[in-house]
DNA sequence: CGTATGAGGTAAAACGTTAAACTGCAATGG
DNA sequence: CCATTGCAGTTTAACGTTTTACCTCATACG
């Protein structure tokens, strides 16, 4: 490794007026500057971000806890903080919590169970001595990770903060479910049953409310019989849906693309056309909606988006910006309607 | 930020013997490191990992190289490396070169392009004083990443390198096409057509050498007409299927579940049942295939052992467990059979 | 008794960088 | 002519660890 001192002995110079010339002070002549850049072209030099970070008390790292990095959200959101970091010359690095024993669940019990892999975690960021973390939940119900009095700057990305200090960029839950109801309703839909997420959920109480908002603008008597709870996944979905259309529906609002799936199963056993004989629509846009035959109407998850606005804020905080602008800390992000073909009009 | 000298104060010894305490040096009594324990754990102290980095040599992390994070098959590499490293005590870091514009290409054209984006995250590495690097490729061409004499040790995780010094751990795309296509010949199907990927890529050329054995040990003779070179994405195998099928074929081989998705629409439209009327399997597992109608059989991608081993084989040999043991260096790791529906039995 | 030996430490230097204080020189102002 | 200012640097110390060399006792051995 090429270090400082031998690029100050190559150009006969202080290792301080190499740093300095590396990092923009003024007080170097023109013809110095452009002999010690050349140098340093020349022998591949780069600066060590442990002595940098050990000098300066900024490290310019942030780090990221994601509660699952393979859970489909994840990565996408990990890419919209990496990109805005890059362009504002920080560093991400990544810790993976692994919190998610399948998809829907946390595999956790306790509290204390979650704080046994989550202390650890960021005692590990301490010592990498970032200088602040964005964390990115998954679907699950929201723990508290952010105690109150955290000492560090923090966000949190895809969900809540339980912490009201703390700055939360999420999802327009709400809006999301309005406008996709709104649609079913536009195509003549009047009979809309749902296939929801857990019971106090957040996102699904969310999501309920927007679906009863958009119900509630048609006049449209809320029947809680056409909403039937299960568990994020294809399975218990299958077996809601079966209980569902014992009723008479016209279409099907999922509140995740997978739950959907089992709605697609079922009709298909069912002898059922989807966006023929009866309609569904998902939620978020996963991967597998393109795939679906035909293909699933749904809202796209902004998750890029979340992870970009994440990242401002923790910078623009970082960048000393704004330090305690007290008002406005929570964000949500509306998702993007993606018409398919699982939708047809009735009259 | 609590320092050793903090604690040395505290417990009235020098920070030299806090030090040889926390690194298990011995010369050491018993007492002494009781109490310094005790203290340690009381005031939190949590070494800083840019001073221990400054002044060993050795950082205990390792850098991953991500093609592209948001590609399906990356994240679950990276959990897989990243268990092992904690395992053993180190650390990982993840850059993401974000090449693939969509899933299935690389978006630059040039060699040339490649390195101007390369470099600086290799650059960047070095600057984090790195010990090790594992580069995880996308799904695309191979391009020399690891120039020859390359110092750093590294290992290439999902193709194989140009350079033959580096280890690489690859899926046995060879041994899972056969062993695919030979599942549904003991199907009873004897016509089996393929929606290939792109014809030179070398995931394409090795399953098709896998289809061309199953073929070979039953006799059956291999028909050139029968294969279809795709781009690995829906669309286009769309196209492909749609003159594939103008043959007489009783199964389809994808080498990709994406593709086998194209095909699964257009039989819709054509009115054939898969499973029923014609067969279809695909290659890769991806979340997708579960969500087919009905489910698709394929072979899983053993993402996680390709994450694990390439993390065995790095640190290995950063803990100098073999050198340079140059016997082999390619590792082939087997997918896994996964059986659905969409496949049925012919006389 | 004198010298090894070992146990249980300590002091100082070093890792690579940068902030703060300082230096030497020339030009400028009054 | 002297004080001030500005330029273009240099020197020194410091960041928090770990390594190396050293020190002081107490005990054992011949």
């Amino acid at each position: 490794m090429v270090t400082l001192k031998e690029i100050a002995r190559e150009c006969n110079v202080s290792p301080t007026t190499i740093s300095n010339i590396l990092n923009g002070k003024p007080k170097v002549s023109e013809e110095t500057r452009q002999r010690v850049m050349e140098t340093v072209d020349r022998m591949g030099y780069r600066p060590n971000y442990f002595a940098q970070g050990l000098r300066k008390q900024r490290t310019k790292t942030i780090g990221l806890v994601a509660e699952d990095i393979a859970q489909f959200t994840t990565p996408e959101v990990v890419e919209g903080i990496m990109n805005r970091c890059e362009e504002k010359g920080y560093r991400a690095i990544v810790k993976n919590l692994r919190l998610y024993a399948r998809w829907s669940d946390l595999w956790f019990h306790k509290e204390s169970e979650y704080h046994s892999i989550l202390d650890p975690t960021m005692k590990e960021l301490q010592s990498f001595q970032v200088d602040g973390i964005i964390y990115i939940a998954g679907h699950g119900r929201v723990i508290d990770c952010f105690p109150e009095g955290f000492k560090i700057p923090a966000v949190m990305a895809y969900a809540f903060a339980e912490n009201p200090q703390i700055p939360s960029v999420a999802i327009d839950d709400r809006k999301s479910a309005y406008e996709i109801v709104k649609y079913l309703i536009s195509k003549g839909h009047r009979k809309i049953g749902v296939i929801s997420g857990k019971e106090g959920n957040l996102h699904t109480k969310e999501r309920l409310l927007g679906y009863q908002r958009a119900l509630y603008e048609s006049r449209i008597l809320y029947n809680p019989v056409l909403v039937r709870y299960a568990g994020w996944d294809k399975e218990s979905a299958y077996q809601e849906a079966k209980e569902l259309l014992k009723q008479d529906i016209t279409a099907v609002f999922c509140m995740a693309d997978r739950m959907a799936g089992g709605v697609y199963r079922l009709l298909a056993e069912m002898g059922l056309r989807v966006g023929a004989d009866i309609a569904v629509a998902g939620f978020d846009n996963q991967d597998i909606a393109e795939y679906f035959v035909p293909g699933l109407t749904t809202m796209a998850l902004p998750l890029k988006e979340i992870g970009q606005t994440s990242a401002d804020l923790l910078l623009d905080r970082l960048e000393g910006a704004r330090a305690e602008e007290q008002g406005q800390n929570r964000f949500l992000i509306p998702c993007t309607f993606i018409e398919r073909e699982s939708v047809h009009t009735i009259s």
